[in-house]
DNA sequence: CCAAAAGTGTTCGCAATACACCCATGT
DNA sequence: ACATGGGTGTATTGCGAACACTTTTGG
């Protein structure tokens, strides 16, 4: 708390008001986190890698790596992401969550990752990236805030805050659209949206609010055929505005 | 894109889904800059100081320094505040803004720097931190954000979307009564919102807006006497629960 | 008594909810 | 005909905006 006891640092005289001294600094390690979430089902998925040595050998983490020397973080993080489990990041919708940086976080070096939020449509199975042989999986989130899983570092946290802000951008943000395909009927959405929100959604209601909503979702004229069992035809919605940017 | 050409990395032969080789990463300075806000009068304002050396000799930056080896990131975030302003934590409301991390950002080495909002009640003036007598300035958001000043680095990105999030945070976090001393008004409470959101609001629909949110304000039992010009003496509130966890 | 500021009541319109109802299809 | 799912109509309710009104002070 006190600026004058400066006992484990090793290069810094005294505060700078003016920014700092460049060669003065302690080196860190910078990763990025990425948290990759899809619904399957009624159910949130995340992607997680079972580690296979120590530090929490068996535990799961999420996938990530160093940022390199020459590259922005979002683009880290959109490389990591193709790295390791092969989607490209334009099929991606990539946010950042935030920096954490306890130390002690990683019992091998000082650490800070900044998290990247990165949601995608419906994966049925998780992705094998990279050419390695790890053990990747699509694991339910309800598994993991339940305590059934054992999480490395602090990604039990980052995934908790991943979610509460995925949850908190449902109804202002357009990440709802992310996690179907390019195409999609409203039932689509709307399952997004009880997968996620852990709730039934009235039907008609739901069709109202999203189409209400400007720049959302809009019409592709497109029509898709009912099931087996019969039902009207539903409309196919893309995201965002009718020519407006996205999808082009 | 893809993982077979090496080029510009250094010591990464390839993804490692596990996490990663602790022994080949690339050093980054890591640092925490402060977003310190406070409302005074109409106007939010920031805390910048005017740099008296290159780069950006003469532009305005953000107070902020190094995260230290062996120290939590919200912790800098607390010490850079008490160092560069003199004002401690406990006066303050810090919350994690985000990583800004783009190569060149600093031109003179690679920083990652994590954003703190700061929220203090009402300074009448810059405070002045850490014995030094750099020019440190309380300077209005409506400046910065209309290029009256010149401002180093990224941080003009960084104090906009510090400014964002604020305004998003009005409704639904605590932030706002951060702004007031302890014991305040709802007439000063709504000065801040009308300060952070630039509009004026109805004073009669404040009042019931804010006592009807729970856990939000509670009073205090006093009441303060009415200005000059008389009128009915306003009561006093505080942030929190009546018992709850915050002023005690 | 009048001005000023705090706080309450009242009305109106919008938006979310519940739910009935119609539409288009398969069996 | 009936079941199934898509989509609209309608009544209710709760909340925010606008604004009139009451309360409590100073001059």
């Amino acid at each position: 708390m006190n600026k004058n006891d400066s006992l484990a640092e090793p290069h810094r005289p005294e505060p700078r008001p003016e920014g700092y001294d460049p060669r003065s600094f302690t080196p860190f390690a910078v990763t990025v986190d990425i948290v990759l979430m899809t619904v399957v089902g009624h159910a949130l998925k995340v992607l997680l890698i079972q580690r296979g040595q120590p530090p929490y050998e068996g535990a799961w983490a999420l996938p990530g790596g160093f940022v390199q020397p020459e590259e922005d973080l979002a683009d880290a993080a959109a490389r990591e992401l193709a790295e390791e489990t092969g989607i490209e990041a334009d099929r991606a919708r990539l946010l950042q969550l935030g920096a954490y940086g306890r130390p002690g976080r990683d019992p091998r070096m000082r650490v800070v990752t900044v998290a990247y939020g990165a949601v995608v449509a419906r994966l049925e199975q998780a992705p094998r990236g990279g050419g390695d042989a790890a053990h990747a999986e699509l694991v339910a989130v309800a598994d993991v805030q339940s305590d059934r899983l054992r999480l490395a570092f602090d990604h039990r946290l980052i995934v908790d805050d991943a979610v509460a802000r995925l949850r908190s951008e449902l109804d202002t943000g357009d990440v709802a659209t992310g996690f179907c395909p390019p195409e999609f009927t409203i039932r689509e959405l709307r399952e997004v949206y009880e997968a996620i929100l852990q709730t039934e959604l009235d039907s008609g209601n739901f069709i109202r609010k999203v189409t209400r909503r400007d720049g959302f979702i809009s019409p592709t004229g497109g029509r898709v055929a009912p099931g087996d069992r019969g039902g009207r035809p539903a409309t196919l919605w893309r995201a965002g505005d009718p020519e407006g940017p996205g999808e082009g």
